[in-house]
DNA sequence: ATAGACAATGTAATGGATTACATTAAGGAT
DNA sequence: ATCCTTAATGTAATCCATTACATTGTCTAT
């Protein structure tokens, strides 16, 4: 691979006028200029991306973290983090966690060490010490995720309210007896959501009790099916589902098609993501349309005021209610 | 950002001395080890990742490209690669390139400057000769995707005889009319696909056409969906589907349950790859099981052997028909 | 003709780590 | 007491690019 020399002694100048051709080419002249041009192709050079933020202290590269790729609830807002990233003149890198902290302490490692200018993080399980304290160094901005006590910039909707919205019109449709599928509440969109839930419950005077929320094992279709097993088993006579995320739902769904239970004249479900797959299946699932693709060029917008120093406020952006086939 | 010169003074040790605590422990005395490290541990240092790289040209790292993470295939490849890309002491990075060039360039940067060892691609739109050239100088392996020339190394499945065993299959079950939504044939898959469906139909002595053929706009749900649609509108009385992708097999079978066409008794459908989904639609849906993990394995292995420099050879996974409802 | 201004280019320090080679000190053998 | 071996540590070059500062040369104004 050429360097830097290889190209000033080819082109018979020194290593500082290449810099400049490659960095402030009006500071050179013209002649000078074509004539290094002419030797990189030449030579295929193309500069140490090491060497440059070794000296630079800046890789114009954002980390993006979150738990799984396999949750199609992050695929649009990566393609908006993408979509704005790139417009921008930056890059992206795709991080896995899985939750776990030695994964996600590998990220950090890639930002501490200038491989990374920033972090956008959907991990909602990071750790909160950790993060604050790198969020005093670092720009980080939460995506969909976010901390109660706003030590850290983050853009999200309100899914209380959303939860809220959504079960007021089951109540509406009449239902009087909702069971809400859960996710585990270390993720605080599952403690909102079932705020949300239980307002609405409130509001309408529902004689609920705790059994009827359940806890899904994690967040994928397995275990939306299972939870709907096991709702069915107790024969409480539930005439609505409301799962907090699509996944959930058509998991559930699944077990509902199984068992013959029509949908929704016998029950009716209903979601929250609005993931691409919501629509495609039978029937089509009533859900939250979270502006993923939105939140994540928000995120990027943010990192990068951060990046200069500039302050940011946190941001709430807008969810609707998708009424479709399932209720 | 303290650094090794920091480490150093404060602990009365040379850079040497400290570098050998981090790269050699045995030969530094162990009264000076525990208090380099203590220093370490004191003031928060950790070694820069960038100036390691550069003196050593070597980052542990593996790009993985991939055309989008919105297509669920990938999803278990990429679980698979993970997996034992750490157990052999590599990360990877995870790179979306939309299949257009200038993305895929920027992520082919990263490893002419030793940001990355390594590259699995599994994006078929690759440019070939840029691609064989980087492939002389780096390791690079195609995953899922390969090039018939054998440039390249690869591990794949035999996706001809997988799709000429599924179509057979729903010859044998009384089919005589199968209709083929295929990808776009600048995929090699969809190429190989249609092969096998074709030697199928020529070994039942089927009288078919090439209005049979469906080339669907993109593979996605919608895309799929679509597909069916123009295929119920040409009156062509087809009684089977075969979708060369899960994802298309999926829009389509949505569009059959919009229609009200009972599935499987008035229409046949199988899909391609065992994706998650596919046992979530009702029905369930046919399909042939890519054993996507294991290949995801087998890349990295053989990823890694490519770094050591030593030989490998060329890899086809057996793949499996599931039989599930909708056939 | 000479000083001053300015454009173009070069020199060398810098960023953070690794490592070949040099140096020091301690212990063992004679 | 002297020489040799070996373990422990240090010195300095190196990886590649950027950039403050220094230098050279050209042109203008007086």
């Amino acid at each position: 691979m050429p360097t830097i020399q290889d190209v000033a002694r080819k082109a018979g100048v020194s290593v500082a006028t290449v810099s400049r051709v490659l960095n402030n080419p009006s500071a050179v002249a013209e002649k000078t200029r074509l004539q290094v041009q002419r030797v990189m192709e030449e030579i295929d050079y193309a500069p140490s991306i090491l060497g440059r933020n070794l000296r630079t202290s800046e890789s114009r590269m954002f980390i993006v973290l979150l738990p799984m790729i396999s949750n199609p609830f992050y695929v649009n807002i990566v393609e908006g983090i993408e979509e704005t990233a790139i417009e921008n003149g930056y890059n992206i890198l795709l991080c896995q966690t899985h939750s776990k902290p030695e994964r996600q302490n590998v990220y950090f490692e890639l930002l501490r060490n200038r491989l990374a200018d920033g972090v956008i993080s959907m991990d909602p399980t990071l750790n909160k010490e950790k993060l604050i304290h790198l969020a005093k160094q670092f720009p980080i901005v939460h995506c969909s995720e976010y901390d109660k006590d706003k030590s850290l910039s983050y853009v999200t909707i309100d899914s209380e309210l959303a939860a809220y919205q959504m079960t007021r019109y089951l109540l509406k449709q009449g239902h009087t007896r909702i069971a809400l599928i859960n996710a585990d509440e270390k993720f605080l969109y599952a403690r909102e959501r079932k705020r949300g839930y239980l307002r609405a419950l409130e509001e309408y005077k529902i004689d609920y009790d705790e059994s009827w929320i359940l806890t899904a094992r994690d967040v994928s279709f397995d275990a939306g099916q299972q939870s709907m097993r096991s709702l069915l088993q107790r024969n409480q006579k539930f005439t609505a589902i409301f799962a907090v995320s699509d996944v959930l739902a058509i998991g559930a769904l699944k077990e509902l098609n199984i068992k013959g239970i029509r949908v929704p004249e016998e029950m009716a479900i209903a979601g929250f993501d609005k993931i691409d797959f919501s629509n495609m299946t039978y029937p089509s699932l009533t859900t939250i349309s979270q502006p993923m693709y939105k939140m994540g060029c928000t995120a990027v917008e943010m990192l990068i005021k951060k990046t200069r120093g500039e302050k940011v406020d946190d941001v709430i952006l807008e969810h609707e209610l998708i009424i479709r086939e399932s209720t």
